[in-house]
DNA sequence: TTTTAACCGAGACGGTACGTCCTGTCTTATT
DNA sequence: AATAAGACAGGACGTACCGTCTCGGTTAAAA
């Protein structure tokens, strides 16, 4: 987050410690207060820290927040499962984990709200915490076209298009499902968006339009 | 004889217009500030309102909040378009066109944000603004069974789950699309979900794992 | 306090009970609370009234108060006692224990620093509180007059200076006894007081200057 | 071994401009608005202050008024112009002098019918106003002794209660005087005051009871 | 009688001030 | 130069009263 001062000389050197205690503290004051309740002064006392010090590393609460909410995200990987559909599963269910605690809960959406306001703060949260997400998109992607899975893209700008489809899709229904409907995103629940992501995306329907598909599907029982 | 006033009588009856001039106002306030720099007395003053008045009707920012946002999905409704797809497509932009409103941008994932710590205010949301956005998943699945292009749902329990999914896979895509991704929703982009959507839950893969429909679908290309 | 509307005619007559009932509920207000903490609101409450009501009949809370502590005054009388120094211990008596009042306490002294900026209610307080007290100055010098324990006025002008003179120093120590060093006007202080008052006002010094009384006054013990 | 520092310091110091800014304002505000139209908003305005940096340092707005009134007292001293008679008249002017200002007259009777209910604040106008006048009393009779114009006290008791006789009749005939009869305590005034103090406290009547004195005093012209 | 006008209770209204809390900056002494 | 501590200017909070204004309804004298 900042320099590492090569030639950064005289006086007290930045105490590393102080970081992690003020993101820890401030995940901890978003547990207990949500975004709106939480401020910067009650950090710093969670944190053992002075109000100052916090405010010569962050501009702001937004920005704190972006950080503290964005470390949640470090622990998102993808897991060669075997095949593209494990995989997505695999990763969403992880998702939809970290959204399940309530520091993510409370701040994630808080800040999004914000930066509808402030164009820096879209940019942090874009290269922080949503950049870190959709790169799973695109190497689920990849790893499924080395497999056979799918074909490769033809058309760059589509596919880039394609991504991001699927990107908001995903992570929208997750947010969506977890926040707005205040529901568990179960395994279930996750077995079946894959499923619709799937064949929506590689399908074709059996009739053009007018018709639908009859007996079963796999695990039996059509989403409808 | 009994008097006509059951229960609302004595002392001055509160002002109509001041409801209608609070909202307006709040929603002017979100365009101007967003929802963390909106003060309620900034809001009475816009409405030419005391700032008891306002709290003597809301209890407090979120709660005025989710009455203005909610306002503005009274005008959401279910045009018969034809078709199921087009049906989809055409409340889908409503609803995009919505969310594209910067009182709603700012308002609506703040107030999201809240209830995380609020129950109330949870309920408060979903009686408001999401059961007026989840009618139209409903009604929108009938008229397409009436018209053949579905079947009759066997199972009410499955049924109302699979209704859960797919209003949670559209309107989270279209948040996400709108306030995380900032981008917005066009005609395109509405027209690849609805396909992904409708053909992820009326198809079923060519085969069920490892491969991929060759062969044009409509239009030509696969959304991948 | 109003006219009795020999010409006024239609309408509803004022309730006079409602008078009576303000007035004692701003007494008891003024134990309860004192005067700054006592709301007009409140008072209507107690009186069982409308505020409408109480606003009708007073200007605000400033000659509301006036009133309601005049009335305490109303019971001051001159009791004949048979000597000019006994009528004057006897009404001091009668003026501390209404000052010793807790409504008194609070309500007095508060209206009158608040009369510091408005004439009209240093007029009103003349009228409704000073001058009850005054009048009876004036006639217990009367009364001695006529017993022939003082002399006749000469001079017009020099009486009326002399009242005032005396009533200043009478009211005055024994509000500031009550209120400033708070505490009680005994008998054996008005008693002091008195003689220190009848003893300056009709005798002359042994000598000019320099020297003092010996020998033994009544009671024994110069007051120094 | 510890710091040298035994009353701790961290942190900014608090402003010592501050405190003067404030009580002058508070002395402005009285003049223009009178104790119930001062505001603690309005005295921070006029001081440059914060309201908080106010409620720091306050508890409220009477203790303000009562350290702000409290520091016209401090120019009050005794002054040695020969006579125990000149003396009492020249602290007499000049405690009547202080009155005379309006931020005197407006505060100073405030506070003590707030003090009616409150213990603490009656201890804080004892001891920031009341005994600073006291005191004079006090150094005047202990001159007056030096003297030889008032014999030494046998009863220490006794001389207690009598200076405090002395001084309710004197402050509060000049209270009194002042807000009350709403008449300046002028120089005539001030004189026929003293000499009846004097005379009381130093002479004994004619006769014990029903005569009065013939003949000019000094200067001529009874108080009657 | 019926009218009529002033009264009454209730309570909403536009305002103002309250005393508290938080923000982001600053001024200390210390490390 | 960074730190802990805490004072500072500023501004919003949510509450309490102010004094006014509508309401529906009552009350008694005038018509």
């Amino acid at each position: 987050m900042q320099s590492s001062s090569p030639a950064g000389r005289a006086g007290r050197p930045r105490s590393a410690a102080a970081d992690t205690a003020i993101l820890a503290a401030t995940r901890d004051a978003l547990v207990d207060l949500g975004w709106s309740k939480l401020t910067l002064g009650d950090v710093a006392t969670r944190a053992g820290v002075a109000k100052t010090t916090l405010y010569r590393r962050w501009a702001g609460k937004n920005e704190l927040v972006v950080d503290a909410v964005g470390e949640l995200f470090d622990e998102l990987e993808l897991p060669d499962r075997g095949s593209l559909a494990a995989d997505i599963e695999g990763v969403v269910l992880q998702f939809a984990a970290i959204l399940a605690r309530p520091e993510a809960k409370s701040g994630l959406m808080a800040v999004v709200a914000e930066s509808t306001h402030d164009a820096a703060l879209r940019e942090r949260i874009r290269t922080s915490i949503v950049e870190r997400q959709k790169r799973l998109v695109l190497e689920g992607r990849a790893r499924a076209q080395d497999r056979g899975e799918l074909p490769p893209e033809p058309d760059a700008a589509e596919a880039a298009r394609t991504a991001d489809l699927i990107f908001d899709m995903v992570a929208g229904a997750v947010v969506h499902r977890t926040l707005v409907s205040a529901e568990a995103a179960s395994g279930d629940w996750v077995r079946s968006l894959t499923q619709v992501l799937l064949w929506g995306l590689t399908s074709r329907p059996a009739e053009s339009a007018g018709g639908w598909a009859q007996g079963g599907g796999p695990g039996g029982g059509a989403p409808w």
